[in-house]
DNA sequence: CGACACTTTGAAGACGATCAACGCCGGTGG
DNA sequence: CCACCGGCGTTGATCGTCTTCAAAGTGTCG
């Protein structure tokens, strides 16, 4: 689990991206770090949107729970992504859904009325969370989409690859950053459902023992399963595994 | 089939809301007016995406294709209804999807560039910019949801409601405003299973005979279908749909 | 009238959810 | 140190839902 220390956080986030750093250090200090032990909440569905978090350390579970007492995962959140920007100026200004750690987690907390003001006074932060805003589109609207396209096992390998790249991962042998349940309750499917379709996945060019990942074969992903990839046609986060796997050496046998 | 003038859509358009008349006007003279055919496209999935459109007239479809050949309808867009505002920021610039007309179609369409520019120069239509993106954004992920969560049936009884608040329908009866083979595609399930789907939905209280829909009991909607009614507790689209049961007369034999 | 798109119905099959049972492991408490 | 427990993961069997393929009915428009 890596923390990131404000300058780290001042360099990588894409709110910041493109403002100078005087303008970033003054939207930092207003930042309060909060910790939250395992299992504890940073807020609850229906809480009014008071604050936006930015994640220093830990993962944290965005959850909705339906009338029939399911949960859904709607998404999981890691060191270096922002939770709560989507309700900055959202009309009724709830949270759609609970906040939970997964893990122990640091985040800087930010007030959701001084971010507001701040963004009036601060077009270039406004576009940067517009931008955020549009790529959050683009990725629910492609899972709603993957939902209703893809079988489970499709689905899993989409998701692999996209942890590979997102957690800059090793192609060739990587664990997963949390737990099986989270990974199936995340895709919308039953545990039993992605046990077994793990066992599938190598028909794709990944293999699964345990809780290590191996990728094997690209080609067998590219314009079979990857949305992106078959549609646009030229996806970079597959691009990028691809350099990666050129680039890093195969693990040998005892590799960790 | 409604038309809207350059006036209504001063007073409609969500991001106009809250600006001066002089800064609406002053947008919306940059607006071109365009006509689309039936079955014209209007851009498509990977063009740069270098307009926003406001829809004047006419009803627009949002498809995607995925690489088996299938197609996804992402969303329906009416007059008063805007395409395109997603883009205006995004990292790449490229529309994810294909724009189509299903009927004749008018539409403001406006310079990308330009709004960018005035988007920063008019904090207040930022701002409206991301409310809008905020709910689009859970809408999207409410859709993610409901396709994990909910048999076709009950996507059908969601559909049907907020069709009816949408168009601001008569919930006594009213005529679906597309045909049915493209409500199917947009809620991402097949012709037949929508078909068969119809003669079921009498137990949520909602008839269909032909292209005619009638409400006649909304507390079997409440509380079994509706996820923002279940979960948030007070839904404000049942809300509305209950005061215009009660505000409208039932329609006698005859009436259209 | 004929072509064509839309809609409905039937029958078969694939897929995922559900219920149940079991093995595995880490932790707790005696 | 061992027994017990609970959470996690796997496997099997069954069931409901949706898709798919096929066919036929409906409607509209030229």
């Amino acid at each position: 689990m890596i923390a990131l220390s404000v300058t780290d956080i001042a360099q990588t986030l894409p709110l910041l991206s493109g403002m100078t750093d005087n303008e970033k250090s003054g939207m930092l200090k207003e930042g309060q770090v909060r910790n939250y032990a395992r299992g504890e909440h940073l807020f609850l569905h229906g809480d009014p949107a008071k604050h936006m978090y930015v994640l220093c350390k830990g993962t944290v579970r965005l959850i909705r729970e339906t009338p029939d007492g399911n949960e859904f995962t709607t998404d999981v959140m890691i060191a270096g992504q922002t939770v709560g920007d989507t309700e900055l100026f959202s009309p009724h200004g709830e949270y759609p859904y609970n906040a939970i750690a997964v893990d122990d987690v640091t985040a800087l907390r930010f007030d959701t009325a001084w971010l507001k003001a701040y963004a009036q006074r601060t077009p270039p932060f406004a576009i940067n969370l517009l931008a955020e805003l549009s790529r959050r589109n683009q990725l629910a609207s492609r899972e709603a989409e993957q939902h209703a396209n893809m079988t489970a096992v499709q689905r899993i390998v989409c998701f692999m690859q996209h942890l590979c790249t997102l957690h800059d991962f090793n192609p060739h042998g990587f664990e997963l950053p949390y737990n099986k349940t989270l990974i199936a309750s995340r895709l919308g499917i039953e545990p039993e459902t992605f046990s077994r379709a793990l066992a599938k996945i190598s028909d794709y060019g990944i293999t699964v023992k345990g809780t290590t990942v191996t990728m094997t074969n690209l080609d067998a992903i590219e314009n079979k399963v990857c949305t992106s990839c078959s549609i646009a046609g030229n996806c970079p986060e597959h691009k990028m595994l691809e350099q990666k796997m050129n680039a890093l050496a195969k693990p040998k046998g005892g590799a960790k």
